[in-house]
DNA sequence: AATGAATGAGGGTTCATTCAT
DNA sequence: GATGAATGAACCCTCATTCAT
């Protein structure tokens, strides 16, 4: 890649990145391209001569966005240390990126635009499956999880806390000042409300 | 209350009940006075003379659900039968109220304008919280829940999943085809990953 | 018709006139929203209350002009008078209508716009085309037309000299100051170069 | 012109070549400068530094287009073959290079650019004219055209009827599908609706 | 009390054109 | 001389809201 695309890509990725701000406070719909525009000090005419409409901004913040939150996860699963410490990090942690999306959250995005879809399903299906089906059997070799439990439920399981630590009030705030009440999460993960 | 009131009083309920329909559907933001008033049969400005505003439609409607809410969910609570199953209707049910909103969740227009957080707060923290502690207790004796655990860890748990299972993708319903599913979720909030 | 209906319709009217006016100078593309409100002395909003959009401001001028249109016509056809009178008025005479659409002519809004040509289609061929077969026949029986020749034939003729009329520099000014030059052109029609 | 400026002509043309076709189509003011450069296979300011505006690339595009008109006009009236198959190419064929224009007609351009007028005028009253003269004269000569009939008259029924015939539907596909038709038709021109 | 009519402000988008390299 | 990047102005359209009846 030469000078001129560096720089070409540089500013893209200017752009980007204040549209991602914008989007993560306030919702897609409520931030207008001149919003953007204005705190990326641009005019709105770059912004479509870069990404078309603000569709496919959208789109563009999105995909970016996807692509490197598997990659942290990837590298979460695949490094060291014990399992427990991992979904620790799993569930809080991407939090950090995801999760501070109010108005509307990523999902709706996801799920009204087929575009998109497109491009996360392959992803998710090869990439984020596979990982979460070895880490699932990471922890049953640690003797986290019961062997008797499915997949499909334990699945099913993290993505309800991953999506309600998300939703919550800060909930990882909470836990950050209070980290009595992490351990006493993870023990509710680990071994239920019964103990 | 005389007929006159009641009339008034019907025709509020009316757009109301529209609003609320549309805003599950398309969010708050995607419906626009004019959509209602025609879905209700009014003209906007009558709308405008019942509510003031959109905004205070908007806080109205909230309102109104959250009331709604709160009757439905101590109805369980106080209602018969036995803990574990009042916490899977709780989890499940109350879903089908409020996690069909799409767009922008609920919460954001909760977030974003203090004078519903005003009328929330203390709902939320002098009825619900004493009503989920109620019920922690009530749990607590019927031996499912372990009562060293702290109440507060507890009531972030419970809220982790209740939102968890709305945002996820169509959860309940996945429960309901398979009842397998549901038993084994049940049994890891009960008895957690380790079984 | 109640009075709000007929205000309403006035105003309807109103802009309805004002459009006409421009679009037959600028054509449509080059006639913005903006330019008709502003000349109509009304809000751009207003003309989108009434009409929806500018496309179906386009198809109702255009239809109102058409339904106008095929009323002369008519009244033409069906009137007293010799044949070679009508004739005369028919060709020249229209043309104050529809011949002064500079910029797109009419026929490009009508091509490239299925819905008004369903709209236009069945007039057109039931009513004008019984009107002008009509008209050859008086003009046959009137000793004008000789009756060896195909009706498609003169209907395409006819076509052509008032489409050529219409796209012509101001042919029908011409005629009317010098009218010598109507003269001639009525014999070159009847008579043919060949006198 | 050496190397460097037949260069220079041979990018321009192809500019010309691009600009008309799409014009030809679309009509002038649907076409962008960004449409002729993507096509053209340059950069927008490359047209800019050639023609210096689009209005300039509208004025040269007219001209060469009338100069060529000119050509072709020239060799059919100055070419062998009788006078009425002269006629005939002339109305139907010069069709096939101006009548293709929709959107706008070049009629309009001409008519709202006084610098495009002052060029094309003398090229019309000089050449054109008295090229038209000359053949009217072949085809009074030829017995085709009464002697009696005055040029004027003669000229704007040429101009009626070519004008005619491209705004028409199609006029000269349906000629080229049913040769009886353009044989009536010739037969209308020459001998008039009285046969 | 209820309505039809009207609107200012703002949305996304496109265009012909200029700037800097 | 040619280009990619950038832009102000304008366009069509929608919205929450107010005015007049």
């Amino acid at each position: 890649m030469n000078g001129f695309e560096r720089r070409k890509e540089q500013k893209k990725n200017s752009i980007r990145r204040v549209a991602l701000e914008l989007f993560k406070v306030y919702g897609f719909n409520k931030v207008s391209m001149n919003d953007i525009a204005r705190k990326a000090g641009v005019s709105q005419v770059t912004i479509y001569n870069h990404f078309g409409s603000k569709e496919e901004l959208v789109r563009d913040v999105i995909k970016t966005l996807c692509v490197d939150l598997l990659g942290k996860y990837r590298a979460i699963i695949k490094g060291e240390g014990p399992f427990l410490e991992k979904l620790e990090t799993i569930l809080l942690d991407k939090t950090k990126i995801v999760g501070q999306f109010q108005g509307e959250l990523i999902q709706t995005a996801i799920q009204n635009d087929p575009e998109i879809q497109q491009f996360i399903e392959p992803m998710w299906q090869q990439e984020i499956s596979q990982l979460t089906v070895d880490f699932l059997h990471e922890g049953k070799e640690a003797g986290c999880i019961d062997p008797g439990l499915s997949d499909e439920a334990i699945l099913v399981y993290f993505e309800i806390l991953r999506k309600g630590i998300q939703a919550g009030f800060n909930i990882p705030a909470k836990m950050e000042r209070n980290p009595q009440l992490l351990r006493e999460l993870m023990s509710l993960w680990v071994y239920g409300l019964n103990g």
